[in-house]
This record gives C-alpha cells, sequence and structure tokens, in this order.
DNA sequence: TCTGGGGTCCTGAACCAT
DNA sequence: TCTGATGGTTCAGGACCC
C-alpha cells in the first residue's frame, strides 16, 4: 500500500452505448442498448437512459425491449469500440508507462510511476484534466477513481459513475468500504455473496470482524486469505502493463439446440479453425485443446486433452476436438459449443509428437494407410455437405471419420509422391492415388482432381498440383465448399440447388471457378493460405456470394435462412447508400430496410426505406468519431457529406 | 423470461512418480 | 514387495469479471 493515492482507474461510462450514442446524434439522450438480437441475444450495456426502464447488462435481449419497448437495440460494433479503446489506452499511456488495460473500456494507470503525481492534490488534478481530455477528443465520459491501491481505486471509479471523479484518502480505506456490501469487493459474486449471506455477513465490515480463519473454512484458503485482506483495504498488486493471454477460445450459442450429432461435430471442426486462426493471429501456439459443451437445460461440461508439445496446426487441433465431443453425451441438445487452447507458448514448433499421437489414436486406419500405395479413402460426408475430414490416401479402403454417417458424397483423386494425409487415414508415402469422398484436406506432393462436398482443405505442400472440380447441390442456406458433388438435403430452407465448379493447381496456390446457381442464399467465403482466386456467379432467385483466397475449399459461413436471396441488414450496423451516403441501419423486415442518414457531428438525420435487395445500398466501415484526433476507422478519413 | 463471449483463477479429484 | 506420504500434473467444474 502506497502512501498517497497514486493509482487510477478508469472506467468508461456506459462505454458501447455512449459510442453509439456519439456516432448517430439522433440517439442522443435516447435509451440505447447494445447487444445480440437474436433470439438468445442478452444486453452488452444499456445507457443510463435504458437503465431507468430497469434494462442492465447481461439481462436478456427480449426482457430488455419488454421492459424498454422505445428503445434502440443495436448490435456491438467492436472494431469501432476498439478504435476508440486504443484513443484513450493512448492518453493513459501519455501518463505513466504503466498502464493495465482491463478492458476495452476499462484500465488501471500507476501515477507515480509516469511522474505526473505524488499526493492527492496532484492526483486529483491529473484524474480531472484526463476526464476532460476523453471528453474532448472523444465526446464520451469517463469516471475516475484514485487510491493507493487497484481495489480501492476500482471501488472509487465505481462510486463516482457516472462522469465523476472519486478519490479515497490512504488511511481512510477499513473506515470507507466498512458499510458497503460484500458484492462490492472483486471476487464476490452472486455465489460467495449469498455463501456469506447465509453465514450473516452482508458488509465489508462484518467480513473484517469474521476473521481470516473463518473466511477460510467457508471459501477456500486462496479466496479467503484475499477476501480477508480486502475487507482490511489491503491490496498490494501492482499495475503491471503487460499480461500474457493463457488462453484462446471461441465459442457459439446457436439460434437453435442442435440435436443432429453430424451437424454437431461440424460446428467443433468449425470452431477448431476460427480457434487456430486466432491463436496464430496472437502469434501463440497452445499444448491444451480444450472442448466446452453447453446443454439444452444449460448444463456446462468442459473435456480437455494435452498434447505433448504446443501446437497450432488446425488439423491437430480438430482432430483433439473431435476426439474429446466423441466422449461428450449430446442426447437432448446442444446450445453452445466452444473450443478452446491453453497452455500457450509464445513459440511455435513444428508438432509432429502430437501429430504423431494423433495419428496413433487412429490405429486401425492408420495400418491402412502406410507405405507406398495406390488405393482408395472415403472420408464421411455430412448431410449439408460438409465433410470434416477428406480426401484419400493409403492403401486399400477406409473411412476417414470412424465411419460416420454420409448423405452427401464426392470424389478426390491424387498422384504423385509424397505424404497425403487426411482426417482420418494416416499418411501414406509413395506414389498414390486416392478416391474419396467429401472434401477434404490433401497435403504433399501430390496431383490429382478431386471432388467432393463441403468445405474442406485441398493444399498440396512441396511440389505437386492438386486440381479439382466439383458440383454441388445444395438446399437453402448453407455451408458451401469449392468442390463437390452430392445431394445436401439441409434443415432450414429446403429448396434451392447450387453448383459449384473448382479447378485448383499447384502448392498452396489454387485457382477456381464458381458457377452458382438457385434458389438458396449462400455464402462461400474462401479462407486462404497461399495465394489464389475463385470467382462465382450465380443464376436465379438467390445468390451466391463467394469470396476467397487460396485454398480451394475454403470456409463458408451461411446467412441462416432468413429467405431466399435476403441480404442482412443488422439494425446498428453501418452503410452507404450510393445517393444519400453513409447511414446506419434502423430497422428492417417485410423485405425493406430502414435507414437514418446522419453521421458524428452532424445534426440528427432523415431516415428513408428501401428494399433490402436495393443495389444501391452497401454494408459500410463506421464513421470517426470527433475531432482532429478522432478514431480513424477502417482506413475512413474525414466526414463524408450525405 | 431463459440466460453471450472471451477470458482468469481456484479447487478438488484422480493419477503417477518418488 | 507392499504400503503410505508427498508432491506434481492433468482434468473437470465453478465462480467471477467485463
Amino acid at each position: 500500500m502506497r502512501s498517497a493515492p497514486t493509482i487510477l482507474h478508469l472506467d468508461m461510462d456506459a462505454f458501447y452505448a455512449s459510442v453509439e450514442q456519439a456516432s448517430k446524434p439522433s440517439l442522443r439522450g435516447k435509451a440505447v442498448i447494445v447487444g445480440g438480437l437474436g433470439p438468445r441475444g442478452v444486453v452488452a450495456t444499456a445507457s443510463y437512459e435504458a437503465r431507468r426502464f430497469g434494462v442492465h447488462s447481461a439481462m436478456p435481449m427480449a426482457q430488455a425491449r419488454r421492459l424498454c419497448p422505445n428503445g434502440a437495440c443495436l448490435i456491438p460494433r467492436f472494431s469501432l469500440y476498439r478504435e476508440v479503446s486504443d484513443t484513450v489506452m493512448g492518453m493513459l499511456r501519455e501518463l505513466s508507462p504503466l498502464v493495465e488495460p482491463l478492458s476495452l473500456d476499462e484500465a488501471f494507470v500507476d501515477l507515480e510511476a509516469g511522474g505526473v503525481a505524488f499526493d492527492a492534490e496532484t492526483a486529483r488534478a491529473v484524474g480531472e484534466r484526463l476526464r476532460a481530455d476523453i471528453a474532448a477528443v472523444t465526446g464520451l465520459s469517463g469516471s475516475v477513481g484514485l487510491a493507493g491501491s487497484k481495489m480501492l481505486a476500482k471501488v472509487a471509479s465505481e462510486e463516482a459513475k457516472p462522469a465523476g471523479l472519486l478519490l479515497i484518502e490512504v488511511g481512510t480505506e477499513r473506515a470507507h468500504l466498512a458499510p458497503m456490501s460484500v458484492r462490492t469487493l472483486p471476487g464476490v459474486g452472486p455465489a460467495t455473496g449469498e455463501h456469506l449471506r447465509r453465514a450473516g455477513i452482508t458488509t465489508v465490515g462484518e467480513l473484517a470482524e469474521a476473521g481470516e480463519d473463518e473466511l477460510v473454512r467457508m471459501v477456500g484458503r486462496s479466496h479467503g486469505v484475499g477476501l480477508y485482506r480486502m475487507a482490511l483495504g489491503v491490496d498490494e498488486r501492482p499495475v503491471v502493463a503487460e499480461r500474457d493471454a493463457k488462453s484462446v477460445s471461441v465459442e457459439d450459442t446457436f439460434d437453435v439446440d442442435l440435436h443432429d450429432r453430424v451437424r454437431i461435430r461440424t460446428e467443433v471442426q468449425r470452431l477448431a479453425d476460427r480457434c487456430v486462426e486466432r491463436l496464430r493471429g496472437s502469434g501463440h501456439s497452445g499444448r491444451t485443446i480444450v472442448l466446452k459443451v453447453r446443454r439444452y437445460d444449460f448444463s456446462t461440461l468442459t473435456r480437455s486433452e494435452t498434447l505433448r508439445g504446443p501446437t497450432d496446426d488446425p488439423a491437430v487441433v480438430r482432430e483433439a476436438a473431435a476426439r474429446l465431443l466423441e466422449a461428450v453425451d449430446t442426447t437432448g441438445g446442444v446450445r453452445l459449443l466452444g473450443v478452446g487452447v491453453t497452455g500457450l507458448a509464445d513459440y511455435t514448433q513444428e508438432d509432429l509428437f502430437a501429430f504423431a499421437d494423433a495419428m496413433a489414436a487412429r490405429a486401425g486406419a492408420d495400418d491402412a494407410a502406410a507405405g507406398p500405395a495406390a488405393g482408395v479413402g472415403v472420408a464421411a460426408a455430412r448431410a449439408d455437405g460438409v465433410a470434416p475430414f477428406g480426401g484419400g490416401s493409403g492403401q486399400g479402403a477406409v473411412d476417414a471419420d470412424g465411419g460416420q454417417e454420409s448423405h452427401a458424397s464426392g470424389e478426390g483423386a491424387g498422384q504423385g509422391p509424397g505424404p497425403v494425409r487426411d482426417g482420418g487415414t494416416g499418411r501414406a508415402r509413395g506414389a498414390q492415388q486416392g478416391q474419396g469422398q467429401g472434401a477434404g484436406e490433401v497435403l504433399g506432393e501430390a496431383a490429382g482432381q478431386g471432388r467432393g462436398a463441403g468445405p474442406g482443405r485441398v493444399g498440396s505442400a512441396g511440389a505437386g498440383r492438386v486440381a479439382q472440380e466439383g458440383q454441388e447441390q445444395g438446399a437453402g442456406s448453407r455451408r458451401v465448399g469449392s468442390a463437390g458433388e452430392g445431394q445436401t438435403p439441409r434443415e432450414g430452407l429446403s429448396q434451392g440447388q447450387g453448383h459449384g465448379h473448382g479447378q485448383g493447381q499447384g502448392p498452396g496456390h489454387v485457382q477456381g471457378q464458381g458457377q452458382g446457381q438457385g434458389a438458396g442464399s449462400g455464402r462461400v467465403e474462401g479462407a486462404g493460405e497461399g495465394q489464389g482466386s475463385r470467382e462465382g456467379h450465380g443464376h436465379g432467385p438467390g445468390q451466391d456470394q463467394v469470396q476467397g483466397a487460396g485454398q480451394a475449399g475454403g470456409q463458408g459461413r451461411s446467412g441462416g435462412g432468413e429467405g431466399v436471396g435476403e441480404r442482412s441488414w443488422p439494425a446498428g450496423s453501418d452503410v452507404r447508400h450510393a445517393v444519400y451516403g453513409p447511414g446506419w441501419v434502423q430497422g428492417s423486415g417485410v423485405g425493406r430496410v430502414t435507414v437514418r442518414f446522419e453521421q458524428p457531428g452532424s445534426e440528427p438525420g432523415r431516415v428513408r426505406t428501401f428494399l433490402v435487395d436495393d443495389p444501391e445500398l452497401e454494408p459500410s466501415d463506421p464513421m470517426p468519431l470527433v475531432g482532429d484526433r478522432a478514431v480513424g476507422v477502417g482506413g475512413s478519413t474525414a466526414p463524408q457529406g450525405a
């Protein structure tokens, strides 16, 4: 505990909602609710105007709408919040090198380390000036807490909200905390709070009186000791500028529970890929793979597996996640799936051991796959045209995915020296030929042709070529790989057809062409390693969007069955109209979208309604917020007239 | 009215090695 | 060889935070 209140905690007021109000003049002074708009969405932040109706964060969005029917419900725009946050954090770093961000809207600053404050008076002056500077630069308000420790500084900023500053003098901590609820203390949530309440402890003062031994007995050693010290106002934790990430994870909650085991398996594969993308993006590899499953009754379970060494190989993570899923009972339905990686290392090593482990786990298939070979592989393809693994390799007929259901099929053939790897069969060396159903991953020196359904990966390492072509017939919104032939009955919209053709060549270099035909709204995205290009066009009432580079397979994400061929315009998202300029979506439905044309700094703008497929209306990047030091977003420059 | 997403930290059980 | 103590690691789950 230091002798002067020189630890500053900044907490931006209703951050996401305030950013929305700053960037949308017509919302200033109005109730704004930011959060997920789907059937299972929850409130991330509500403006103070909305809070007066009882809306608060973590509340189901449906409930928030009932409480505040006239509030503007908007999806979060994290890229914009991040930009604003970066600006604010930059201002904090001008005060001190020791800035510890806790989230986009919150941070500790050690003013003493920055040499800008050594006593209560100078600390208060710095805090006031900071609040004014933030308001001038971003147009937003923040609350500041000042104290001799992090815990007290945070308590102070919470008390100062909204738009205030509170300084807790050193020496007064215990008296200041004593009458406050135990829930004020960090680490005391609903469970611990209830636990303490049942023991007759509701205030911090009562917590201090209970004594350390009693608290340890009640909530365990670590928590009990920490709680007791906090109750006395003792917190020696330093402000730490950089903290290493300990894990990376992605998770998705589904609008409706998933029952189809094949679909669940594919979602896990997709999450694993996204997780690895993030893992690589952060420059990490990781050793422990974690699968998270939340079931229909909201019970959550996790399963994890620790590899012999860290990996950032998507195939290894996919396979580990798939193995973990096998041990989970999903009957009854699944509402959330997640894949994470922990035990991070900031280096990437060739994950040969882990790969060998993964292969060994598929012993049966391995036997068939070793050695110079000419063979046939069969990978399962799913009902919606997605094959988690695929391709063909090895000798003899193999089932690449343990014999799962196959409703769609394709063919793949490869030739040439070098390993061909797929999800289910292990490796083979030498001249090879394979035929597989589904789309998959072919690595190695290979030349061949493949046809398969669903997203997969076709890449070749080394000198070789992979050519593929295929056709797909699918229905409704779907995930579409580049190549394939199959019939893909789908849940959701069940009409429509699509055909895709792809061709690719060369190591890490794939060129493709796509054709789309039909009434399904589809979206095809190629996520790419290497280089390449794909083209696509569509016919009929629906439209396929094709984007992509590199891998011929790629990943696609469906639009979600909102109707045939319709573009989606989530409320709050930014758009630009060829005639009226920049604006934001106020609402959409029954084939129409309502847009308000305004921007930060302008007067509240006019509202116009368009058909959802109006060709003059395009999604766009957020506009910058304010002033000279305004946050630039998405490469935008000065505001442009509407 | 039905509960997001991305994290961190802690605890206890099980297992293994010494 | 068996048994018990001890400590490290892994795994699963819970609580909490923003």
